[in-house]
DNA sequence: TGTCCAAATGAGTATCATTCTCAATTCGAC
DNA sequence: GTCGAATTGAGAATGATACTCATTTGGACA
């Protein structure tokens, strides 16, 4: 992640982005895009301390929810509480054991062209969604089949 | 507790459930189903207060993380942190306002007839899914245009 | 450049759902 | 009836997130 060449704002900014963030979001938000994978708030706040762009923690979470109602990043709860951010340009979803708590990236996305019924929306402008997947993983199967 | 003779489990107990699940265990499952909509573990807890199926705070949340592991309820986190827990039998979804927090109930899942790729599952037994959808609403689309 | 006000910030504190602890109770088998 | 194992629940602990409010920042304007 270390760097791409100095340009704070990525290349792929969007006009969006552009008029609607503060610096400080903005970091967040590249911050999110760089790891690959998704971050807690906690996380990001350890992650952004010392560099140029360390921010409290208040203002960490204050600014998640704005991108959230931007619709720019989506979160997750884990089975433990923890609420994991994504960028909601990356589309992913997972498939978790309800026993162990392993979680499996999926590759592709099973909504990505299904449509809502626009009057199922009832007038909402649609943001983004979430979609996990909750099973067994195979070796708790293994341990509950020979324990 | 008082009696099993009385068949206070409904009728349409499942061999699955009736093999697997305690006496708690099926009253919870039994008041979610009641319900009609999502509770949380507090709300579960307070109704049972005072009924011949009250139970402890810890033993309401011990219950719904073993429904949860056999695949017989799910659950999904407010903005807020709560969770809600419904039985995955029921299978709902929702639209959520990031602004307001009002939620609209979907009518169908989605997902209902979309199948997972074997590959994908890399070995998982798949139990439910979650999939809630994020916008802004009508009310709050109107307050953003004209503030 | 200096003054002003509104918005943004963050250190510390409060909140509150959930989990943990552990002594007491219940259950089941013999 | 007795004994060990499993279940239970009251209360305390945890931990992520929200809130408070005094301070700082930033830009408009003179
Ligand atoms: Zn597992
Ligand atoms: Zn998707
Ligand atoms: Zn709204
Ligand atoms: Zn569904």
């Amino acid at each position: 992640m270390a760097s791409k060449a100095a340009v704070p704002l990525s290349q792929n900014e969007s006009p969006l982005k552009q008029s609607l963030l503060n610096a400080k979001q903005s970091h967040l938000l590249d911050q999110l895009q760089a790891a690959g994978h998704e971050l807690s708030g906690q996380d990001l706040h350890a992650r952004l301390r010392g560099t140029p762009h360390g921010m409290g923690l208040a203002t960490v979470y204050r600014h998640l929810r704005q991108l959230q109602q931007r619709g720019l990043v989506r979160c997750r709860h884990l089975p433990s509480g923890e609420a994991l951010y994504a960028p909601t340009e990356r589309d992913e979803h997972h498939l978790t054991c309800v026993d162990c708590g392993r979680t499996l990236p999926l590759r592709v996305c099973p909504m990505h062209d299904v449509q809502l019924q626009p009057q199922q929306l009832d007038g909402f402008q649609l943001l983004f969604h979430t979609l996990e997947f909750f099973g067994i993983c195979p070796s708790c199967q293994d341990r509950q089949d020979a324990p």
